[in-house]
DNA sequence: AGGTAGATCTCCT
DNA sequence: GGAGATCTACCTT
Protein backbone atom coordinates (compact mmCIF):
# COMPACT_ATOMS: atom_id res chain seq x y z
CA UNK A 1 0.00 0.00 0.00
CA UNK A 2 1.74 3.34 -0.65
CA UNK A 3 1.83 6.52 0.25
CA UNK A 4 -0.79 9.49 -0.80
CA UNK A 5 0.74 12.04 -2.76
CA UNK A 6 1.69 15.22 -1.48
CA UNK A 7 -1.50 17.41 -2.67
CA UNK A 8 -0.49 21.10 -4.18
CA UNK A 9 -1.44 22.58 -0.67
CA UNK A 10 1.71 21.34 0.39
CA UNK A 11 4.29 23.32 -2.35
CA UNK A 12 1.92 26.83 -2.01
CA UNK A 13 4.00 27.92 1.16
CA UNK A 14 7.35 29.46 2.12
CA UNK A 15 10.28 27.70 0.21
CA UNK A 16 12.48 26.70 3.25
CA UNK A 17 9.43 25.13 4.70
CA UNK A 18 8.98 22.86 1.94
CA UNK A 19 12.44 21.90 1.62
CA UNK A 20 12.37 21.04 4.93
CA UNK A 21 9.08 19.25 4.83
CA UNK A 22 10.03 17.21 1.56
CA UNK A 23 13.02 15.11 3.76
CA UNK A 24 11.75 11.32 4.73
CA UNK A 25 9.33 12.13 1.35
CA UNK A 26 9.42 9.40 -1.54
CA UNK A 27 9.97 10.71 -5.03
CA UNK A 28 8.49 8.45 -7.70
CA UNK A 29 9.58 8.04 -11.03
CA UNK A 30 8.01 5.59 -13.39
CA UNK A 31 9.85 1.71 -12.33
CA UNK A 32 12.33 3.74 -9.67
CA UNK A 33 11.64 5.54 -6.33
CA UNK A 34 13.87 7.02 -3.42
CA UNK A 35 13.65 8.56 -0.20
CA UNK A 36 14.38 11.88 -0.38
CA UNK A 37 17.17 13.00 2.14
CA UNK A 38 18.75 16.26 1.12
CA UNK A 39 17.47 19.30 -0.26
CA UNK A 40 18.09 23.09 -0.53
CA UNK A 41 15.70 25.82 -0.76
CA UNK A 42 16.35 28.41 -3.65
CA UNK A 43 14.16 31.69 -2.43
CA UNK A 44 12.95 34.13 -5.39
CA UNK A 45 12.28 37.69 -4.15
CA UNK A 46 16.01 39.11 -5.33
CA UNK A 47 17.79 38.49 -2.27
CA UNK A 48 18.93 34.77 -2.86
CA UNK A 49 21.55 35.93 -5.42
CA UNK A 50 22.59 32.22 -6.22
CA UNK A 51 18.69 31.28 -7.21
CA UNK A 52 18.04 31.32 -11.10
CA UNK A 53 15.22 33.37 -10.77
CA UNK A 54 17.38 36.49 -9.06
CA UNK A 55 17.67 38.38 -11.99
CA UNK A 56 14.14 37.95 -12.98
CA UNK A 57 12.38 35.64 -15.39
CA UNK A 58 14.01 33.86 -18.11
CA UNK A 59 12.98 31.27 -20.72
CA UNK A 60 14.72 28.78 -18.93
CA UNK A 61 12.96 29.86 -15.33
CA UNK A 62 10.02 30.94 -16.27
CA UNK A 63 8.45 27.44 -14.74
CA UNK A 64 9.78 28.62 -11.18
CA UNK A 65 7.20 31.65 -11.24
CA UNK A 66 4.59 29.27 -12.08
CA UNK A 67 1.87 27.11 -10.19
CA UNK A 68 3.42 25.28 -6.50
CA UNK A 69 3.97 21.38 -7.08
CA UNK A 70 5.51 20.94 -11.15
CA UNK A 71 9.07 20.09 -11.31
CA UNK A 72 12.14 22.91 -12.77
CA UNK A 73 14.99 20.49 -13.99
CA UNK A 74 17.99 22.52 -15.76
CA UNK A 75 21.11 21.58 -17.11
CA UNK A 76 24.31 22.75 -15.03
CA UNK A 77 27.99 22.69 -16.74
CA UNK A 78 26.68 21.01 -20.26
CA UNK A 79 26.30 17.84 -18.80
CA UNK A 80 23.84 17.16 -15.66
CA UNK A 81 20.65 17.55 -15.24
CA UNK A 82 18.74 18.92 -11.43
CA UNK A 83 15.88 18.38 -10.37
CA UNK A 84 13.84 21.36 -8.20
CA UNK A 85 9.96 21.05 -6.98
CA UNK A 86 8.71 24.81 -7.61
CA UNK A 87 7.30 25.95 -4.27
CA UNK A 88 5.17 28.89 -3.20
CA UNK A 89 1.69 30.27 -4.51
CA UNK A 90 1.40 31.05 -8.15
CA UNK A 91 3.15 34.07 -9.08
CA UNK A 92 5.18 33.80 -6.66
CA UNK A 93 9.17 32.44 -7.59
CA UNK A 94 10.82 29.52 -5.05
CA UNK A 95 11.80 25.99 -6.12
CA UNK A 96 13.67 23.08 -3.86
CA UNK A 97 16.83 21.73 -5.40
CA UNK A 98 16.29 17.37 -4.29
CA UNK A 99 19.82 17.02 -3.81
CA UNK A 100 20.27 13.36 -2.58
CA UNK A 101 17.98 10.77 -2.88
CA UNK A 102 17.93 7.19 -1.09
CA UNK A 103 16.90 4.19 -3.48
CA UNK A 104 13.88 1.84 -2.43
CA UNK A 105 12.79 0.62 -5.64
CA UNK A 106 13.84 0.12 -8.86
CA UNK A 107 17.39 -0.26 -7.61
CA UNK A 108 18.68 -2.77 -10.56
CA UNK A 109 16.99 -0.15 -12.80
CA UNK A 110 19.03 2.77 -11.51
CA UNK A 111 22.40 0.56 -11.50
CA UNK A 112 22.04 -0.18 -15.37
CA UNK A 113 21.95 3.68 -15.23
CA UNK A 114 24.84 4.16 -13.50
CA UNK A 115 27.13 1.33 -14.02
CA UNK A 116 29.95 3.30 -12.46
CA UNK A 117 28.18 3.17 -8.62
CA UNK A 118 29.92 1.63 -6.29
CA UNK A 119 26.90 0.87 -4.05
CA UNK A 120 23.41 1.51 -3.23
CA UNK A 121 24.89 4.40 -1.33
CA UNK A 122 26.60 6.17 -4.48
CA UNK A 123 23.85 6.11 -6.59
CA UNK A 124 21.86 9.20 -6.27
CA UNK A 125 23.67 10.76 -3.72
CA UNK A 126 23.78 13.93 -5.84
CA UNK A 127 21.78 16.32 -7.63
CA UNK A 128 23.59 15.30 -10.70
CA UNK A 129 23.40 11.53 -9.74
CA UNK A 130 19.51 11.34 -8.89
CA UNK A 131 18.22 12.35 -12.37
CA UNK A 132 20.38 10.25 -13.82
CA UNK A 133 19.82 7.39 -11.48
CA UNK A 134 15.96 7.68 -12.05
CA UNK A 135 15.78 8.62 -15.64
CA UNK A 136 14.72 12.72 -14.83
CA UNK A 137 15.79 14.90 -18.12
CA UNK A 138 14.65 18.34 -19.32
CA UNK A 139 11.62 16.48 -20.99
CA UNK A 140 10.07 16.35 -17.34
CA UNK A 141 10.44 20.37 -17.32
CA UNK A 142 7.73 21.77 -15.92
CA UNK A 143 5.42 18.49 -15.50
CA UNK A 144 2.96 18.59 -12.61
CA UNK A 145 4.21 16.03 -9.57
CA UNK A 146 0.95 16.19 -7.85
CA UNK A 147 -0.67 13.21 -11.01
CA UNK A 148 1.16 11.30 -13.30
CA UNK A 149 4.62 9.67 -14.37
CA UNK A 150 6.53 11.99 -11.96
CA UNK A 151 5.29 11.93 -8.19
CA UNK A 152 5.99 12.59 -4.73
CA UNK A 153 4.38 9.98 -1.98
CA UNK A 154 4.10 10.39 1.70
CA UNK A 155 6.62 7.64 3.15
CA UNK A 156 4.74 4.11 3.36
CA UNK A 157 5.79 4.20 7.22
CA UNK A 158 6.44 7.03 9.64
CA UNK A 159 10.02 7.35 10.75
CA UNK A 160 11.24 9.78 12.91
CA UNK A 161 14.87 11.44 12.01
CA UNK A 162 16.86 14.53 12.80
CA UNK A 163 17.21 17.41 10.72
CA UNK A 164 20.23 18.83 10.03
CA UNK A 165 20.33 22.63 9.05
CA UNK A 166 23.59 23.88 7.14
CA UNK A 167 24.94 26.13 4.50
CA UNK A 168 24.09 25.11 0.71
CA UNK A 169 26.73 23.28 -1.32
CA UNK A 170 28.73 24.64 -4.53
CA UNK A 171 27.66 28.23 -4.60
CA UNK A 172 29.68 31.02 -4.01
CA UNK A 173 26.86 34.03 -3.34
CA UNK A 174 24.47 33.83 -0.34
CA UNK A 175 26.85 30.86 0.79
CA UNK A 176 26.08 31.54 4.35
CA UNK A 177 22.40 31.37 4.47
CA UNK A 178 20.80 28.12 6.46
CA UNK A 179 19.06 26.75 3.52
CA UNK A 180 20.34 22.76 3.31
CA UNK A 181 18.15 20.41 5.11
CA UNK A 182 19.55 17.04 5.47
CA UNK A 183 18.38 13.86 6.72
CA UNK A 184 20.26 12.65 10.19
CA UNK A 185 19.36 9.32 10.78
CA UNK A 186 20.76 7.52 13.24
CA UNK A 187 23.16 4.52 12.42
CA UNK A 188 24.10 2.68 15.45
CA UNK A 189 24.50 -0.23 12.70
CA UNK A 190 27.14 1.26 10.42
CA UNK A 191 30.75 -0.31 10.36
CA UNK A 192 33.51 0.21 7.66
C1' DA B 1 42.27 9.50 0.53
C1' DG B 2 42.39 13.76 -1.55
C1' DG B 3 42.93 17.27 -5.17
C1' DT B 4 42.46 18.78 -9.97
C1' DA B 5 41.00 18.87 -14.85
C1' DG B 6 37.61 18.31 -18.27
C1' DA B 7 33.05 18.16 -20.32
C1' DT B 8 30.21 22.02 -22.80
C1' DC B 9 24.49 24.61 -21.80
C1' DT B 10 22.23 29.02 -20.40
C1' DC B 11 22.33 33.56 -19.09
C1' DC B 12 24.70 37.90 -17.84
C1' DT B 13 28.31 41.65 -18.58
C1' DG C 1 33.64 35.77 -22.98
C1' DG C 2 33.02 33.52 -18.71
C1' DA C 3 30.97 31.81 -14.45
C1' DG C 4 27.94 28.38 -12.58
C1' DA C 5 22.93 25.07 -7.57
C1' DT C 6 28.21 19.03 -10.85
C1' DC C 7 30.31 14.47 -11.53
C1' DT C 8 33.88 11.39 -13.12
C1' DA C 9 38.52 9.98 -14.31
C1' DC C 10 42.97 10.38 -13.45
C1' DC C 11 46.53 11.92 -11.17
C1' DT C 12 49.57 12.49 -6.55
C1' DT C 13 50.23 11.38 -1.46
Amino acid sequence: MKGRILPRSFYARPTAEVARALLGKVLVHGATAGTIVETEAYLGGGDDLAAHTARGMTPRTQVIFGPPGHAYVYLIYGMYECLNLVAEPDGTPGCVLIRALAPVTGIELMRKRRPKARGIGDLASGPGKLTLAMGITRAQNGVDVTRGALVVREPREESRFEILVTPRIGISKCADLPLRFVMEQEMANSRS
